[in-house]
DNA sequence: ACGGATTCGGGAAATTTCCTCGACCAACGA
DNA sequence: TCGTTGGTCGAGGAAATTTCCCGAATCCGT
């Protein structure tokens, strides 16, 4: 049985304990294999830039000594779009939680995390799915309860208006939506123009971006 | 040693093979105590509807013969502000994840955890923690990034690709969006045309609504 | 009678969309 | 190493669409 290709694991953590710990965690799994270790913001970056290719997994610490995990995350990101993330931190603040998550990390586990524990985050965030430690998601269901609200001084859109404002969003141009609503082109121009003064935007997209920052839509 | 006070647990959960396997779980964690157990959506609204007082612990399955378990969260948490509340389910769809965790549900985890993982859950929640598994979480991330679901089909982009779909996605011109990258109108046309055919799209607008639809943004 | 919503048009300017073409560079395979 | 491919960058020209002026009609409720 030759091994199926091995999938690469990159490790950003600076305290060797930890970094020994994570390596224990990802060995416990299957068909892994950590191919690069760094202990610096500054060291991920020059390898984020270096690398072509993403490995399969990223273990990024938040906390480290010439800055956040979050640059190193947000150059992932960018540069590795298939790469899933883990994030691993003692912190557990808010603003850490929700930046990681909204960056997106696609998992979160505190530090205190047992080496099984942490195997199993592994694998899950290798299966498509998300695990976060208990004391994190506390966050993330705060900030999903506390965004509920279509803002009350946003501005009032006529019925067609917001037909029209539908169709739009969905892609249409002004001929599909003007058959669809059953008027002429005419029409559409002058229910877009009041909409735009009424939302302050001056194109399609920039009103249905500004449509959903307002809760409409 | 005397006890302290034992704090009561409620479950609810129809299937009598999941019922026993939460006693289990409760069972193991120290200072709790079943001491309900209803298997249907009235059951469960005429114990709350009775009790004054709530259990320090509500766990309820959110498939229920005669409803759902979130009408059974809902007036759980109307009736007993204080009670936790401990959502499991075979169910791991984006509607019943948000929908009980936005009533309040404060942790929700999956039927195919084990004993001790349920033990653990429960522990944490009557901790002030938020335990989720991992495809529950999954959801919640995504509602908190504002995206859809990320399908596995969807057409491969390029970062730059990426970006520029940033950008008019908050509703920027061609111009807004080139002076932000760096580079003129005619690379960003490059980069739209590009972008069209692998979206099959024909406009910004349509773009961002099947990027949408994608997963992507 | 008045304001607001909805409907329609002309004309002109700005932006977007489509087409073809070329260039550079990094990664990859033969 | 050489050739190929893919990503990024850039341009010119033409066509289509969108945006912004203007004005004007009907209907409806106060």
């Amino acid at each position: 049985m030759s091994a199926v290709e091995p999938r690469a694991v990159v490790v950003v953590e600076d305290d060797p304990t930890h970094a020994a710990h994570l390596h224990n965690a990802v060995a416990a799994v299957d068909g892994l294999v950590v191919d690069a270790t760094v202990g610096t913001r500054g060291d991920a970056e020059a390898l984020i830039a270096r690398r072509r290719h993403g490995p399969a997994l990223l273990v990024v610490d938040l906390h480290l000594p010439d800055g956040s995990g979050l640059d190193v995350l947000r150059a992932a990101r960018r540069a590795w779009p298939t790469t899933a993330v883990l994030v691993t931190s003692v912190l557990s603040d808010e603003a850490n939680v929700v930046g990681a998550l909204r960056e997106g990390a696609r998992g979160y586990v505190l530090k205190d995390a047992s080496r099984d524990q942490l195997a199993d985050a592994v694998a899950q965030v290798l299966r498509g799915h998300a695990p976060l430690s208990p004391a994190v998601a506390r966050h993330l269901i705060r900030q999903l309860q506390g965004r509920a609200a279509p803002d009350d001084d946003a501005p009032r859109l006529t019925p067609r208006e917001r037909d029209l404002l539908e169709e739009l969003a969905v892609g249409r141009s002004y001929a599909e939506a003007a058959e669809r609503l059953g008027v002429t082109v005419s029409t559409i121009e002058t229910h877009i123009r009041n909409l735009y003064k009424k939302l302050e935007a001056h194109s399609k997209t920039q009103a249905i971006a500004k449509a959903r920052t307002w809760g409409i839509l």
